[in-house]
DNA sequence: TGCCTATCCATTCGTATGAATCTATTCTCC
DNA sequence: GGAGAATAGATTCATACGAATGGATAGGCA
């Protein structure tokens, strides 16, 4: 009899932690995923924008590394707004390597527009539910104690290996 | 000028739940990934294996639920673990639409490792942080509460429209 | 200055993804 | 029991993805 009817791991995934925020993040999210297919922006692209909307001009590994995504994915998405001339990327002057992208006035206010859906459709999804500010105070917390975390580390590799 | 290079919606990604969510998860999940590469298997597939190994044997539709993941991606990635041996497909016998997907021993033995090194390495990066329990609580709750609402409004719309 | 290394971003290229659709099977109701 | 609706899952196909790599620029050092 090939395959165990039992399972061996009883209850792992309700107690693991990036499967519990991965479930959370989709259920939270797909009423507003319905939104963006809508407007015809996919998840990576919105990531850009929200992020830009909200920190202001970038450069592209900076771009990378706020909006959570690998280099490579973030230089295809841009090219595909710059194409449909949501965002800009202009030669920084000072180090010509670095590429600051911008949103154009119609980049901004799609993502405004976006932003406005997306705290609307989160505000009534979460209407009823509370803690969330403590919830939210938690999970940056939990993630720059990670991130501190792996900065140590990273330096331990320098010293050591 | 285009482009504007102050944020009009400052701090939103800050707030914005399900950024945060998806932040902590890969800040928490990425010593993990790279055992899942190191491993030769996909992110996709390691939630159907996961989940597998947690529940026992599913349909491909609950499994596509458990796992967070759309059907079709579901069926792409089992033939790709049942072409490695690593689960089998058989057709239900009281509905043959219907195919039971259980975990071959191989699968079996290679998902237990790789959920203990998942253990392993969340209890690492989670060594120190506290109130652990209780904010894997509230993302549960947060789940069902969302769940409960989608619910909801999935039977108002059998009745009103 | 010239060379070596590091960094930034673009590009390549094979694979994964998932919306839309199709087939097979089951259910419903007359 | 037969037609039509409903459901499970497989398949198609256009596209996105991202690991690996490349090309261009900058920084460090003899």
């Amino acid at each position: 009899m090939p395959g165990c009817s039992t399972a061996l791991t009883p209850d792992f995934l309700d107690r693991y932690l990036p499967y519990l925020l991965r479930k959370a993040d989709q259920t939270l999210s797909a009423p507003f995923y319905a939104v963006l297919a809508r407007a015809g922006v996919a998840r990576s692209e919105w990531r850009l924008l929200s992020v830009l909307q909200d920190l202001g001009d970038l450069r592209v590994a900076d771009l990378a590394v706020a909006a959570l995504s690998p280099q490579p994915t973030v230089t295809h998405a841009l090219r595909r707004l710059e194409d449909r001339g949501l965002v800009t990327k202009t030669v920084d002057g000072d180090d010509r390597r670095q590429r600051v992208v911008a949103l154009t006035p119609a980049g901004s206010t799609l993502t405004s527009a976006l932003i406005a859906d997306a705290t609307l459709l989160e505000g009534e999804a979460l209407a009823g539910a509370d803690g969330l500010e403590e919830l939210a105070q938690r999970l940056r917390g939990l993630t720059s104690f990670l991130e501190s975390l792996a900065a140590t580390a990273v330096d331990d590799e320098v010293w050591v290996g």
